[in-house]
This record gives C-alpha cells, structure tokens and sequence, in this order.
DNA sequence: TATGAATGAGGGTTCATTCAT
DNA sequence: CATGAATGAACCCTCATTCAT
C-alpha cells in the first residue's frame, strides 16, 4: 500500500472513531469524510460500505480482546482470566464508544462481524465463562448472552463522559452479582 | 378537544406504542399513521414532531412506573420497595422495546424527557434508592445512575426476543450486587 | 386517488415520456421530475423505484399492443393479422421511443415486464405469427425474436426523427423478406 | 512512442474490445484497465476519455470493414458486393458486442466517428448500395440509413448470445426484403 | 379537522477523470 | 511514463414535515 493511501486510511479510520463515539453508528460517511479531510469517494474506496469501516474500525478492538481472552486463558486461574476479562473488556469499552456499541448491539452485530472478521470475541467469552463455571466460580445458570448483556450495563454507565470510579463500583457490582453462592 | 379528535389520537398513541415497542425508534411515522388507520398529517397535528410523539408515548409508562414508585414507597419497607421497583421496571421495559430504548438511552433523553413530560422516573428511584440505602439494603456507594446503565443491562438480554427466565436471573444477579456485604 | 395527484401522475407521465425518448433510459430520475416540475420524492411516491415508472409508461402502449393483436386476431385472416400488427406496432413505436426503447430492448427487459405488468405483446405476436404461418403466409423458420429484432431495426430507422415514408419503406422491405416464397 | 508504452496501448486495446464486447459501453474503465494489467491513469493517458477508447477501439474494426468495402467493390459485381458486404458487417457486429453497439446506434455515433477518425463505413456502404441499385439489384428507394437500420436489426437478433443460423435466416429476410421485385 | 400528496434534504454508493507518488 | 489513490458530482431512494384539498 502506498504511503499516502496508508496515511489517509488512518486519518479515516481515526475520524471514524471518533465519530462514530460521537454521533453514534448513524453518523454519515459524509461527515466522516469532512473530519478526514477527504472526499467521500476515498473512504469508500478503502471502506466499500459503511459497514466494512464499521468493522475496521473494531476489528483493532476486537484482536486485542481475543488476545487477552487467549492469554488469561493461558496464564490465569479460570476465575482470576474470567473476571479479569470482563474487566478488561469493560475498560476497553468505555475508552471507545465504537466498541461500546458494538458490544453494546447498538446497530451492529458482533456475532456476524466475528464470522466476517474472524474475532469471535463472545466465543473467547464463553471458553473463560465456561471454564470458571466448571472452576465452581461463577453461577452456573448464567450464559454468554447474561455476560454480554451485563456487559453492555457496565458501557451505558459512562457513555459519553468517563468515569473510572463508577466503572470499577459497576464491575464489582455485577461480578458480584455473577459470582457462584456458596 | 372534539370527540373524533380524542380518539384518532388515542388510536394513534396505540399504533405508536406498539409500532416503537416492535420495529424501535426507527419506526417510520408513515407506518405509525398507516397501523392506526390515520393520514400522516393526522399524526403531524397531534403531535408536530416525531420525539413528541415518542414523548407522550412513554409518558404512559413513565407515568405508570412514577405512581408505582411512589405506591411502593408507601406500602412497603425501603429494601422491598427499591428491589421491587427495579424488578418491575425491567419487566415493564422487556415487553416494551420503545420503553426500553428511552429506559436504556437509545437515542433518547430521558431526563429531558422528565423536565418536558413531568414525570421523574429516576427521581423516583433516586428516592427508592436513597431509602433502601439508608436501611442499609443497598451498597452505599451507588448512585441512580448506575441503577439505570444496570436497568440497561438487564434490558439489553432481551432485545427483541422475550425471556422471562433469563430476565429473572439477571435481575437476580444484578439485584445481588447491589445489596450492601453484610 | 385526488384531483392534484392524478395531475402529478400525469404530468411526471408525460414528462417521463418525453424524457425516455429524448435522454434514453439512463435519464435521471432528478430530470424527470424537473421537466415535470415536481420533486424527486413525488416522483418516487407514485413510482417507487424508476423501472416501476418505466413500466407505467410503457404500460399504456402494451395494453394497446395487446388489445390491437387480439382484435386483429379475431376480425382478420393469419396473414392480414400479422402484418397488419406488425406495422401497427412499427407504427407505434415510431412515435413513442420509450416505447421503441422497450421494443428494442435497450435496457429494459420487455419479457420480465410481461409478467410484471400482465401485458404480453410478445406473446401476441407470437399466436399472430404461428397462425400466418400455418397460413403458409409467412416463413415456417421464422420465430417471434426474429420479428422482434426485425422491429427493431424498423424502430431504429426513424430514431429521433419521424419519417412515415421511410417507416413504410422499411416495413415494406422486412414483410416482402418474411413473406414464404411460392 | 516508447516501446512500453505501445505494448500498453495494444494491450489496453485488447482489453477494451474484450469488455466492451463482453460488456457492453456501460463496462467502467476501471474494469478496462483491470483486465488490461494497467492502472486506470495509463487507460487516461492513452485515451484520455472513455469516448476516446471507444472510438479507437471500433477504429480497428472500421478500418475492416472499409476495407472490406473497397476491396469488395472492386473485386466483385455490384449485387454480390453490396450483398456480400451487408453479410461481413452482420457477421463482424454478431461478435463484437462493442461494434454492434456503434452500428446499432447504442450511446455512439458513427457519423461523428467517421468525421474524427476517417473512417467513412457508412460511406463505403452508400457506395455499395449505389452500385447495387444502378446493375437493378436493389430496390431504388432504399438509402444507407435504411441498410443501417436493417443492419441494426440483424445486430439485435443475436445480443447477448451466439446463433449463426439465425444470423443466416435474419440475413436472409432482409437482403430477400432489400432485392428490386422484376 | 382530516387527509395524504408534495417536498427536498440527506442517505450510501459508483465511477470518469485528475494528479501526487 | 506508469501507477492507483483521490476526487466529488451524480445516481436512486427514504422519510419527517408541510400544506393544498
């Protein structure tokens, strides 16, 4: 890829960002383009569609939380990778309201993103849940939709301003929530 | 207002709810006129815009969910009284989409909604919440709005099916959390 | 349907018409509804996409087409019906060249619009022809797309102009080449 | 001209009357120079409009054909030429989608060609069909514009597909059609 | 008052042409 | 000279709102 083309679909892809943590999914390729500094011609050349951009745009997100659902996988207890991964996850979601969204079902499918894109992050979700279920540390009624749904709480907390504190209070809240009973 | 005027809007405001309850805030007003048998211009005079229609659409729910706040403030204790209301208000919000969206933000203000419509349902819970915490049921250090962004959540599980068992178990986990460690 | 949008209706009609003939298919749907001094979005109200306004106006010819090949079916021998239709049909699409575009098949699929709109004229060109030819009045290896690409170069003849001299050379020309020989 | 650059030419060429015959006119350049190897800057380089490919592109094939013409006219009694040469431009127009839509008169304008690009076929035509109607072996009425439309309607029969004999029966109708009656 | 036709801005996408690399 | 990324006008279609009937 030539070096101007690299340069401007970074500078898409960071409009995009921000724009869609902005204004939401609905925000026009348009718009996008504006904050790019380019014409709505370029993005769709890198991006076909809108939601290809979409997709770019978590794809990052997503391969960073597969990896460290992989990693915790391997280098933690099964409670300890679970509960830190939900952690983690809420901490990536709440510096990006694009993947808010998107973890959040705010228009976009991350089950059909995860076959297109190849980054099954709710699969690396269930293997965590799964294996802290059996570990006898979470409740065993509880599935990946639960997770996720909770998932998308602990999100709505600060869309739009950010607050660590409260993050940290919703996380412990809801772990403890999810948590087996003796 | 005349007879014939009363109902079309009554007719109207059904169509609404259920048209926002099934295809969401993106419902187009001509679909909402086409189900209540209403010309669009009938929906314009009723309600000039498409938000002020949605506004008095949840005024019916806000309006029920205020009164039973205040009801359970006054029958029952504070801890039963608050979890009861967060139960009921995710049950009303499950087998309401349009609910659910201005419950869990999409799109929507609820708390300007409450200083346009009069009716504070988070001024409610705040006072709920407040009460039970004071009883020492509720985890001080939780404010309303993280009952709200947990309401989400347990609005999110749904989204589009209905799963009362899993609505259950969510409320429950939620609800766990929130109660103060002995 | 009222008064003013059925004088919409007809005057995107007449506008379309004109438009098809002069531009071709690739007319914008924006030219469209300024020559008929409209809004685009009236223009998509009463047809919802342009091929729908490409067969509304083509509809008008092919009811015709049809009723003349029934007609002449019944009241005229094979022979005379056929060629009669044949320069009917020339006839019609020398002053119509929307009609002569669908007829020709520039771009528009006559065949996919028969079962859309009910309206076969190939198909009644067809019994006309397999009828003259039973008469022993036309070739027996002729089929109904020879007949409609030899329409089509009558069409062609007179596109952009009218020239009924030159119309009825050419029609003279193609029904002495269809003609059986002794 | 560099060697390369003519290498790219030729093969810009040969991609052009591939696509466009495959096509048709409405095929984008970008797809041109795709199938040519070449980026779309070299197609512009060479052609600057997409007109001026097509233009370049029938060139080959008018130059055949007037060769064919004048070669024809020389070689062979008026009646067999004309005849003859009606057959070759059929045939050439039956595989060559690009060029049919030249003669056929589908969004290109052979006249104006002939002014820019020298190459007079209709001219060549004329002198043809002159010659044929002075040795009384075609009807005195007809004139070029008239065989061109007939050629258009020959053209048509096969768009799309493959079918010598129909070419042949359609060849036949017409010139049976153009012949002077005793 | 009710109607629904009219509006036209705005949506995403395509593509001939230009120009920096 | 070759490249292909960038451009942006133009395409068709949707829909909240307005207004003549």
């Amino acid at each position: 890829m030539r070096a101007d083309a690299k340069r401007n679909r970074d500078r898409i892809l960071t409009a995009a960002i921000e724009a869609f943590a902005t204004e939401g999914l609905s925000v026009p390729v348009h718009e996008i383009a504006r904050r790019a500094g380019v014409g709505t011609g370029t993005v769709s050349r890198h991006f076909p569609t809108k939601e290809s951009l979409y997709d770019a745009i978590i794809l990052h997100r997503l391969e960073q939380l597969v990896d460290r659902a992989r990693s915790l996988a391997e280098a933690e207890e099964p409670s300890t990778a679970f509960f830190e991964f939900f952690k983690y996850m809420a901490d990536a979601g709440a510096t990006d309201h694009g993947l808010a969204d998107a973890l959040g079902g705010g228009g976009y499918d991350v089950a059909a993103s995860a076959e297109r894109t190849g980054y099954d992050v709710m699969g690396g979700m269930r293997d965590l849940l799964t294996a802290a279920q059996r570990a006898g540390a979470v409740r065993d009624d509880v599935d990946v939709v639960d997770v996720k749904a909770l998932m998308t709480g602990c999100l709505a907390r600060e869309r739009g301003a950010t607050d660590a504190a409260a993050r940290s209070r919703m996380i412990e809240i809801v772990c403890t929530g999810l948590r087996a009973h003796r």
